[in-house]
DNA sequence: TCGCCCGATGTAATCGAAATCATCGATAAC
DNA sequence: GTTATCGATGATTTCGATTACATCGGGCGA
């Protein structure tokens, strides 16, 4: 591999005039940038990154961790990522946490090594080995923080509003005359679901229905929506309606569904969140809450790249529009 | 960020001593190492990683491009190779190509900077960018290309057999009874839909139904999957049975039987293939061609790091086994 | 005409760690 | 007792590009 020097050699000019034909072509005469464009096509000459990266300080990498890549709203979170990252000339670093907080930690440590210019977590948690940092530069330190919000880790976020977006789920319900509604959320360490949880609860209240609220725990997997709605199904009175906190626990749901023989919507309706791909060729088609994915993604790294570039001047917690999209899974609370 | 030369200050050694502490500890005394690591402590001192890879022209770092992340089979395979990636101590480089030349070409370029020691392609097509890279090392060069097979572009492979296992998807839908069978490729361009497509002929020539295989192509989505199924459905004679490349295709031949008020698999059987976790989850459950795609992704690492440890002495080209797994979307031909 | 400035290019320091080579004291071999 | 050897550590070069600073010739204003 061509370094710069051969690159000058054979042109015959200096390893600087070289780098600025790169750089800053504009303080280099024609004539000159062309013989230099020759040598470096004869040559097949590529600067080499590591060499760039010591003098620059900057990687043009962004370091991204999510709890589960399989996860196909994480996944098109992340292609929303790679795609403004792509855009703005950086490349995306994956990690995959397996919501492993020791993983967290192991990558969180690649941004102390500069191996990434920033990172972008979606998970619930700050690692650790980056608390001094956050702690040291404040509201510029290159950590973005997608799809959960926390305003106590003081990290800029972008993410919905899904206290309100739970709420809109439950007054849906409620317009449809359910009572009785059973509720699978996720983990409830993280805001994701314990927001939601919130806005579900409130909207019972509101109702006089908290006492007619079941409650059940998951981990977003569509095993635990089956395992959850089925409790939920066997529970002495019946939920008319079920609520999860996301698509893939619908889909364990509407297993559960078939597997007590009762029908969607007629016996049960059903509501999911996220609104991933899929679930509109879901039979039935899935009622649930739409996450604008892409734009989280891009929000994301817009957020990374202020920072980076020095523009942010605080913290920002950017909540982006959800839509109550409403299909066949929910009906009539059966009389 | 304390550098090397602050903590061999520090801990009053030279920085030799420091590196030596972490890259070949038995060469230092016991007190030594205490000292200088009590110091990096202190210092909170991280080896900048810049630095480290200038010097040893190694980045640890794999890139690995994929058609489209948001797809769930690939962003399996992505799980699995970060897995693999990260148990070698490796992290990984994600490139989203989206089945766009231009974006193959812009990551390929990665590899020729050494932003990363090797290339994990998911595509069918080497980028010509890397074409020279292969030609002049040969089956040393750092790339390898998963999920489809293409003898011909001189790198190692990790695979399923797909003329085989579409063979097989054929076999037990004529042992249903079924003649008339409609196939819904994926571009023709990527071996791993012509191969398929080769071994559904095949088997289709030895039962004599060559005449009766309606072929319709579509590109994996599930989108084309409801448009070139409809097709099916409304061609003369109506296939009682569907073949889709992909089982995202098939939840869309789904919502197109259910479009048309046909019944599955009463009225028309339907067969996906790669198994992602949601097939089974569909209604019905759908029969589909099971590929290990945790084992694709462990397997690609596998053939990567053995080249670049130098272990690997030639092509190699590995079939994992796939598994035809028969639920309830296949039943026999109506009479 | 003299000196200043500017545009184009070259020289050389620099980034931070790894690795080669040198050093030094102590031990072992002869 | 002298020297080869070895283990532990230090001094210095090196990796390849960027960039601050130096240089040099020519144009232009006073």
């Amino acid at each position: 591999m061509p370094t710069i020097q051969d690159v000058a050699r054979d042109a015959g000019v200096s390893t600087a005039t070289v780098s600025r034909v790169f750089s800053a072509p504009e303080l280099v005469l024609e004539p000159t940038r062309q013989k230099v464009m020759e040598s470096v096509a004869r040559l097949g000459y590529q600067p080499n990154f590591a060499a760039k990266s010591l003098r620059t300080l900057r990687t043009e990498k962004i370091l991204v961790t999510v709890p589960d890549i399989s996860n196909p709203f994480f996944s098109q979170v992340i292609r929303g990522v790679e795609e403004a990252a792509h855009a703005a000339g950086y490349s995306v670093l994956l990690g995959d946490t397996r919501h492993e907080e020791e993983r967290e930690e192991q990558y969180a440590t690649m941004l102390r090594r500069k191996e990434a210019d920033g990172l972008i977590f979606l998970g619930h948690r700050l690692p650790g080995a980056l608390a001094a940092m956050v702690s040291t530069m404040g509201p510029r330190t290159p950590i973005v923080n997608g799809c959960e919000f926390r305003p106590d880790i003081g990290v800029s976020s972008a993410h919905i509003d899904n206290e309100q977006a739970a709420a809109e789920v439950m007054e849906h319900l409620y317009s449809l005359g359910h009572t009785h509604i059973g509720v699978v959320t996720g983990p409830l360490a993280s805001p994701i679901s314990s927001d939601r949880l919130t806005g579900a609860k409130a909207a019972a209240a509101r109702h006089g229905e908290s006492e007619a609220l079941n409650i059940v725990t998951g981990d977003f997997s569509i095993e635990s929506g089956v395992r959850e709605t089925l409790a939920l199904l066997d529970e002495e009175v019946r939920p008319t309606a079920i609520f999860c906190f996301s698509d893939e626990m619908a889909m364990g749901a509407l297993e559960a569904i078939r597997r007590r023989r009762l029908r969607c919507p007629q016996d049960v309706s059903l509501v999911g969140f996220d609104d991933i791909r899929f679930a509109q060729y879901l039979d039935p088609q899935l009622t649930t809450v739409s996450q604008p994915m892409d734009q989280i993604g891009h929000e994301v790294v817009r957020l990374l790249l202020d920072i980076l570039s020095g523009r942010a001047s605080g913290l920002q917690h950017v909540t982006l529009p959800h839509k109550l999209v409403v299909r066949a899974s929910t009906g009539p609370a059966p009389i």
